[in-house]
DNA sequence: ACTATAATAGTCAAAGAAGGTCAATTAGAA
DNA sequence: TTCTAATTGACCTTCTTTGACTATTATAGT
């Protein structure tokens, strides 16, 4: 109960009330609760993370700081975690190729972006033993979806 | 959080808004934001390379200046040969970045295209051994700087 | 012409300012 | 008690800023 991880996680939530979208310093939430840096990052893997919902993002050095965007995981429940389930850590580029035809049908990316992406993930480019070749695409792959929706969430943004 | 860099080349950014062409005194600049001179140089190197479709010119003694143009995208044919080239079998991921946003800057990808590109090119989507990273970001990024080009070909023929 | 000096700009390495990772320990819940 | 979640700390990586030293160019004297 009252748990730190717990408090900071309602922090940072009360902060995203307004916005969808906050940034903070690492070091001063940290020294705010009173405890080690890392403690915000355990905080972050494990409750703002994609399956969350939330998008992190971060950049070191001076004038660093970690930005956090809530998702607002429109219409399909969830379609990006199932996509991400879907793919897990490793699959197939006719499955990869599949997904992609399915979010441009569904106009969730432009023919444009979903060539893109095939490129991306297209043997072709994964120019690596077979074997390791599914395990990579899988990464690349996730990589790019949770980059699409976060584009959605942007998008909307710029609506307004 | 506004770091000096960052006011620096948007400054830089601004003054080349109208003119393709800005000419400046390292010194003055430094003076006016209150830094060292050669910070000056650090914004150059990191913002407005090559890669990121600059041209810096320069002369010291009385008086001197810094010449920054931009580099336009003349023939495109021309500049997929180029950028492949430049990628070559190996590439890291702050070049990948600074191409990605020079293509980005001559609108040819748009913004959601250009996410695209630099997540499937992070050293996030790469989980690999760092040896291997760049040659295979290469690869990736090879195959999709000629989708974005055949994407370019396609819009032209949809215009018509 | 020649030279010295002042006015610039460039380079590079070190220090500073963040944030990230990972593994060991500790506290709490079942 | 045992298992899992939380906490911490040591060490790593990345990005920025500064300063000492170097290189080049124009100009004023001679």
């Amino acid at each position: 109960m009252a748990q730190l991880s717990d408090s900071i996680e309602q922090f940072i939530k009360e902060l995203m009330h307004e916005d969808a979208h906050v940034e903070l310093r690492r070091n001063e939430l940290a020294q705010h609760f009173g405890c080690a840096p890392s403690q915000i990052n355990y905080v972050l893997a494990t409750r703002f993370s994609v399956d969350h919902g939330y998008i992190i993002e971060s950049r070191r050095g001076g004038g660093g700081y970690v930005r956090i965007l809530r998702m607002e995981t429109r219409g399909e429940s969830n379609l990006l975690d199932m996509l991400l389930n879907r793919v897990g850590n490793s699959v197939d580029e006719e499955t990869a190729v599949a997904i992609i035809s399915n979010l441009q049908e569904h106009e969730l990316v432009t023919p444009n972006e979903a060539a893109l992406m095939r490129a991306a993930v297209s043997r072709n480019a994964l120019a690596l033993p077979v074997s390791a070749k599914d395990v990579l695409r899988a990464s690349v792959f996730k990589n790019m979806l949770i980059q699409v929706f976060k584009n959605q969430e942007e998008g909307k943004r710029d609506d307004v």
